[in-house]
DNA sequence: CAAGCTACGTACCGATCGGTAACATTGTCA
DNA sequence: TGACAATGTTACCGATCGGTACGTAGCTTG
């Protein structure tokens, strides 16, 4: 996958230690993905990381050519992770397409709605770096126009007259819930995305 | 309003040079609206700030109290320009609210498809700020709670039978179209949000 | 054992960050 | 003319930024 992170060296097992604590590169990325995610990429230096990592600056910059590579990296990682969540709720055979999708999106509500909830880490990325080159930001729109497209197939599904637009709307729907979910306090919009959805559906293939 | 914006300073017109040009801390502000908006908050250095408006960095600091301050003034000021927009097409007593409402949603999808659109500087801030009491957040969640009392008002007068989904609904679909307009680079999602609203409002409706 | 390699740490780099101190200059008004 | 408000000028601060040159511990293999 990622040619970022060092794969196996030599032959058999490295075993950085004689202990099993994981490769500095994975306990890098970990590190990285929960700072990036909560305090937004900027504002995490790569101190921060290192410390937060256990390990020290070089080992950053052995398995990511730069932040920004690193930012990448922690982009790709968050895409597979948002796969496993998505297509653990609907399978890519569906028998019931639209009550998957519903299931996806009352379970998006709860996590909205809580207080630390910070919204789509690769969403927030896009933002941060408007940058259209930025090794970041090409990940996550690779990403999202995969998300489109796989939406409009669901739409396609439950049998929508006009499935791009159904999937468009739902695309809206989730990532206006992604970002209304970090802004309000309480309850907000995003609380609601689910009920949304169920309404546009049903409109959509009356 | 705003404190931090120096206001008239002793009596009549203090206008200081002979030209006409604008003060010290309104060209801070357009400037920093500019780059801010462009290039998000964090992005931009204060020297660049300052450059841009052709000031020096002591009046910006004689203006604002600190960035963050300068960047709270930027989302109110941001808010300013949004009602503008908003009030321009939907007035407060519109005889229907409906068409005007799809107006201005109509005009969004066209701007957001655009090449260099930026979404809304308001939620990119709260997106780049997750501090919960830095005060470009606390100004942006204010404008957000404002406009979602709004869109639920616009829900009652168009006669939705659950004014409060139709306008969370609503606001989502805006939140992604501000969203998904920067990260696609051709016609993305955002391109369908009055399409979609069209669809939402005639099923909550009818 | 000694070479060689892998994986890591210590210490440091120049650049930039947000922010400030002290003083000079200009125009307005009384 | 003299006080004042507003801005510019210059030089600087400590902190932090992303990034790197270089040394070393430990395992593996001859």
């Amino acid at each position: 996958m990622s040619s970022t992170i060092a794969d196996k060296p030599g032959r058999s097992r490295p075993a950085a230690s004689a202990d099993d604590r994981p490769r500095a590169a994975e306990r890098i990325l970990n590190s990285a993905r929960d700072l990036f995610y909560r305090q937004g990429i900027r504002a995490v230096g790569v101190d921060e990381i290192v410390a937060n990592a256990g390990v020290t600056k070089p080992s950053l910059y052995r398995s990511f050519s730069s932040k920004d590579e690193l930012a990448a990296a922690y982009v790709r990682r968050y895409e597979v992770e948002f796969w496993a969540r998505f297509n653990g709720a609907i399978g890519e055979d569906a028998a019931d397409p639209k009550a998957q999708l519903l299931d996806y999106l009352d379970n998006l509500a709860l996590r909205s709605i809580t207080p630390d909830y910070r919204g789509c880490g690769i969403s927030n990325t896009a933002i941060e770096y408007p940058e259209p080159d930025h090794p970041a930001r090409l990940a996550g729109e690779s990403h999202k126009a995969k998300l489109r497209a796989r939406l409009q197939q669901i739409a396609v599904r439950m049998g929508a007259r006009d499935p791009e637009l159904l999937g468009d709307g739902l695309m809206l729907l989730i990532e206006g819930a992604f970002a209304s979910g970090q802004i309000f306090h309480g309850p907000g919009p995003s609380g609601n995305v689910a009920r949304a959805a169920r309404v546009l559906i049903a409109a959509a293939t009356a």
